[in-house]
DNA sequence: TATGAATGAGACTTCATTCAT
DNA sequence: CATGAATGAAGTCTCATTCAT
């Protein structure tokens, strides 16, 4: 882990993705099921090829590394959150001049959630090893902080000059939003990955009625 | 892991807990460095052992096995924090008749927040290894839930009761209210542990404020 | 290794050897490089693949086997070291009626020094695998013994009849020899192959003086 | 390899010589014989647990590593070989006023020959692994040489001065003188270590023989 | 002819656990 | 109680070799 530079693994690993084999596709699918369910430390190799079904050796010719598969499954995850985030959502959202900070928060969530909807076992595993790996939260965190935070903040001034949100610092503000998202997501899509039938537009309009208004009555 | 009932688990580990040994104490002392340093699997007996200095045999002899001399480190802890929570926090609060929910949360916070600053190392075990492995999160997590959400859907409807909180069903508010507080611990203890000289006072008064009136201005 | 006789196999090898691709080329130059640097043993055929600039299965579409691919290297070396020896240089020296024994020992080092030095590689490779291979060693130890020995038995009993050598038997007199020039190419070729800046004939008139007179004084 | 300082290995290697227990000193037995016979890189640990009835793991419990192996086998021998002769056997030889050069180097290679005799398989991994890694080679040659060769060259200008040996540099004696007695020790021990019945005396009677008079006759 | 994906045997190593002392 | 040597199953990884394309 820690191959110095994240964002350069990022682009190494991108510029390795030549053709994928049947084999090597395979191989990631069952990765990704299996670290998410098991955890990394607790799902060895010789248990991947067999549920894949290809020689353990297959997944060293592709992966070189155990460390390597992990980042080959997390590093487009991450790669595509994040930006994708940043430019489409954030840009989009705040160049089309969408209303209020609730019509932003509600795009932005239902945009997250479908997101991670559809990648949820590879959000699991990020969630697992970002709390589990020194190194992974080490090489990861910064990265991401800087990545959505700087976003967020400008979203945050610009709402708040407009007079729609209250007047903290917007440090202070992400601090309260931050958490809650992201516990609404670990909670939602990791600790409990079954129940997922809620119903998904009451459940965002719960959050952001809460993340507005608070609990206090009137 | 999974010994069947946890609940069975921690009686008879509260069972075992006789005298402890000068080694034992060490042991166990050592254990919750290194799993919460390094996580539970990547953490080996013997990395223990020659830590606590102590023979590796003497593990075994006390702990049988390394799955029970993690449940030796992480029961204690849950005992306390449920039924302590449950009992001291809850039943004081309640009966002290202290006012509004502001102080009812303020209470609440503060305490838990000592408390797991106290056993921050076990914290990070426990959230760690919850969310890592499948079976301590099956014995867990209802655990937890059932202990917990029962003393908080309590004080909840109390509060809606004197008209404090805004009307929408309990469940919705834990499902609002948990998240937060729950992943600003672990931001807080877990992802950022080493970043700890927040001002505690006014870090609590800004969660309460906005679990209170959100966002919105005015 | 030791398919059989080495004979079999010199002869076989010469078969083979119609034409050669550009590809078996780079190969056999970059299986010679290797081997001599990092050993037989060391070096995986991926890693000559790579080096060479050439599928894995080009190496063994052409040369069967790594052990193959290393006799290929060898014999060649083998074929010319001996019977060139035996032919070219004893015969020439013995027929030209060249001199003293001093005069036929110049002649005969400066022909080696050039034959090895042209090699450089190979010889580092026969010598380190010579040592390190039970098999090698078996089949090629007599080989050279049988032919090299054979030739400079005859040499020295001509100068013994000559009375230009001591009266000592011939077997003994190798036995003193044979070391001292091969101690003295592997030291300069194999354990030193850097330091390859010497005064060359200078060196070879010391070996020579040393050889004839010893060290004793007057 | 190349643990940085081969002394400091060597130093530190003699520290953790704590009690030897019966399966260690089988395995290292088990070893030596096998890396003489195959070479260090054609011995597997597995098949040195089995030929020494032992478990595998039992290897590692006490080497840690296969290379840790090989220098548990080679390093006393190194330390036993250099400061032993320059102590033991130029102290005594040079203080007790041995009479002429012949004895000093009957001496010498009297005892030598007995050392290695009695330690004939370390002798031959110690050679074939100078010869085959690089990283040994570049630790142990210059330790080598540095204490063997100052002392020689001590006593080759004392027997200068005495007029006994010929006027010719040090450094040039040495050249010859090494590598004769060395490709002596490694045609005698480790390229024929089957031919090891020879008449020991009459051996280093003609080695002496040919070394202080070399081949001319008269 | 050349390729390179795929293989599986086997290499080195780790580790929880047992047991004689 | 405590020790630490011993174990062997299992883990990660390497590599010569095969084979369909």
């Amino acid at each position: 882990m820690s191959k110095g530079n994240l964002l350069d693994a990022i682009i190494a690993q991108t510029k390795l993705t030549k053709k994928q084999t049947d084999k090597q596709q395979k191989i990631v699918e069952t990765a990704i099921k299996l670290f998410a369910e098991k955890g990394y430390a607790n799902t060895s190799t010789s248990e991947i090829a067999k549920a894949a079904m290809v020689a353990e050796g297959t997944i060293f010719r592709h992966y070189g590394t155990k460390d390597n598969l992990l980042l080959s499954v997390i590093l487009p995850f991450i790669k595509d959150s994040i930006p994708t985030m940043a430019e489409e959502v954030f840009g989009e959202i705040m160049s089309k001049n969408i209303g209020c900070f609730e019509d932003f928060l509600r795009a932005l969530l239902t945009n997250r959630i479908h997101f991670i909807n559809e990648n949820r076992e590879i959000f699991q595993i990020v969630v697992k090893e970002l709390l589990y790996s020194d190194e992974l939260r080490k090489d990861l965190l910064p990265f991401f902080t800087k990545n959505i935070l700087h976003q967020i903040s400008k979203v945050i001034n610009l709402y708040k000059k407009r007079g729609e949100l209250i007047d903290i610092p917007s440090s202070t503000i992400q601090r309260m939003i931050f958490p809650l998202i992201g516990g609404y997501f670990v909670s939602r899509f990791v600790l409990q990955p079954d129940n997922l039938d809620l119903d998904e537009e009451a459940e965002i309009g719960n959050l952001i009625r809460f993340i507005m208004d608070g609990l206090r009555k009137e």
